[in-house]
RNA sequence: GUGGCCAUAGCUCAGUUGGUUAGAGCAUCGGUUUGUGGUACCGAGGGUCGUGGGUUCGAGCCCCAUUGGCCACCCCA
């Protein structure tokens, strides 16, 4: 048999782990900073708790889990069988599945924060770095299998969170040294927009299309639009809007106007203005901040701003963490008015432009710090307390297994795993208490005691 | 769900109008060296040419189907 893995999945090796966790680490360093706290869930949830969330297509993208034991046990009889399977593949899809692999962590967040809303002090802020799952076709970018790295807070309407977060975002790319902008927008904004053109019924349809303009340019939009139904006029009415450049503050100033007959499309442009306000007294901010009234965010669950960010350099033009706030996300888990907001980091695709833009630091490589190499098992066994002297010294330090392996074997195997130091026991070193250091780098050796190999190691960075 | 490109050793790829026993580099293992890695030299293992059918005296090469991968659309981290 041939061995594989599923499409879109990974296996990592150790030199791709020791970088995937210098991303991880630092994330969730940020996220300690800022107040968050860890929680994990189980990779399952039950299939009604992820349906539905996150539009139509998302309900397609859900990996569900087929039942366990008879599938047929759930049909009354032949005609009830029959009767299903005329409603097509998502009604039949409900009597064969319950489970489900989890799609993002936000959903699953506001099923625990519900579930153990007793438990909780509000504000709860909490951070989760696990994998989730997408039965999407993989492409560049793009895993079927892929790590989020959340951070939300709940039970605050405070738009301060949402300038800690953006705030926060800006903290993790510097410490990773990948330049990025932040494009913010407000939900609010889109649905006043789509309520003074007269379409307030199409927001959803509006916003997908002006969410492509970059892509597919204004006549692209304009064209998308007509197909789905969007009046001449209302496109008409539009386009001043699309067409708009200027700075922040000429865009919210001619927001405002714009938008004078729509109550919660002015509270948008509030709120924005709140949240660039609160980020122009950020010390040191490093990212481009970008407000962009053409970003919508496909997931159906943002009320009010929404941020979306992306690497300036690279080849990889896809979002490398998003995220927004969510007025009732618990509401159908039965726990009304608990507004969050939360934003999510896509590990393997800063991965990815980390990677390509060779920004992993060096030392990040380096794992096993010495190497004893000996010649036979009294060597080996008078190695022992010497190792465990040195491991002590909290030295990352290993022992080749094979007493008996020539010395070349042992050393390649040193060479190999980049250990930058070997110590040498043979029969001489046993004899008078002397080792022989050596460092591979250079090639030079010594004869030292472990008191000063210790010491040596212990120095060398 | 829609479309395009590709499939030869563990990896990256050669392979002539269809013609003997399908090659190279890298990697792996062994040796040159029974106390010295990374450089050098010598050698070895490793392939049903993705799979199934067809055309042909003869197929890695041509045709059909199928599976897998990559890329784009949709959507998204």
């Amino acid at each position: 048999m041939k061995p594989s893995i599923p499409k879109g999945t990974r296996d990592f090796s150790p030199q791709e782990m020791v970088k995937r966790n210098y991303i991880f680490d630092t994330i969730k360093r940020v996220f300690q900073r800022y107040g968050y706290l860890p929680i994990e869930t189980p990779a399952m949830e039950n299939l009604s708790t992820l349906m539905g969330k996150y539009g139509e297509e998302g309900d397609r993208l859900i990996f569900k889990i087929l039942n366990n034991g008879n599938y047929f046990s759930n049909f009354k009889n032949d005609e009830h069988l029959s009767e299903v399977k005329n409603q097509g593949e998502k009604g039949f899809t409900q009597y064969i599945s319950e489970k489900a692999l989890r799609y993002d962590l936000t959903v699953p967040f506001a099923r625990y924060v519900v579930q153990h809303q007793n438990e909780i002090t509000f504000p709860f802020k909490r951070y989760q770095i696990q994998p989730v799952w997408r039965a999407d076709r993989p492409q560049k970018g793009r895993y079927r299998e892929f790590y989020q790295c959340d951070a939300d807070v709940i039970g605050s309407n405070s738009l301060i969170n949402e300038v800690e977060l953006v705030q926060l975002i800006d903290d993790v790319f510097t410490k990773l040294n990948v330049p990025v902008l932040i494009k913010i927008n407000n939900r609010k904004i889109l649905s006043g927009i789509a309520e003074v053109i007269g379409e307030k019924e199409k927001i959803t349809t509006i916003t997908v299309a002006i969410d492509k303009l970059d892509k597919i340019g204004v006549d692209g939009v304009n064209k998308e639009l007509q197909e789905n139904g969007v009046s001449v006029v209302a496109i008409e009415k539009l386009q001043p809007l699309i067409r708009f450049q200027g700075s922040t503050s000429e865009k919210l100033n001619f927001l405002k106007k714009l938008l004078t007959t729509s109550e919660i499309g002015l509270n948008g442009v509030e709120e924005a203005e709140c949240i660039f306000k609160g980020l122009a007294q950020i010390p040191d901010f490093k990212s481009q901040i970008e407000l962009d009234i053409t970003l919508a965010r496909g997931l159906n669950y943002y009320t009010g701003a929404i941020f979306e960010v992306k690497a300036t350099n690279g080849t990889l033009t896809s979002s490398i963490c998003g995220g927004g706030r969510y007025d009732d996300l618990t509401g159908i888990f039965g726990l009304p008015n608990m507004s969050g907001v939360g934003i999510s980091f896509g590990a393997d695709r800063i991965y990815d432009v980390l990677n390509e833009l060779n920004l992993f630091p060096e030392s990040v490589s380096a794992s096993t710090k010495v190497l004893f190499v000996t010649f036979g098992e009294t060597e080996q066994n008078y190695c022992i307390p010497l190792l465990a002297r040195v491991r002590k010294a909290e030295i990352n330090s290993e022992i080749y297994p094979d007493a008996t392996a020539k010395m070349k074997k042992q050393m390649s195997y040193a060479d190999d795993k980049k250990i930058p130091f070997v110590v040498i026991v043979g029969g001489d070193e046993v004899q008078n208490g002397l080792l022989t250091l050596k460092n591979m780098a250079s090639g030079s050796q010594d004869k030292k005691t472990i008191e000063d190999i210790i010491e040596i190691l212990k120095n060398n960075h």
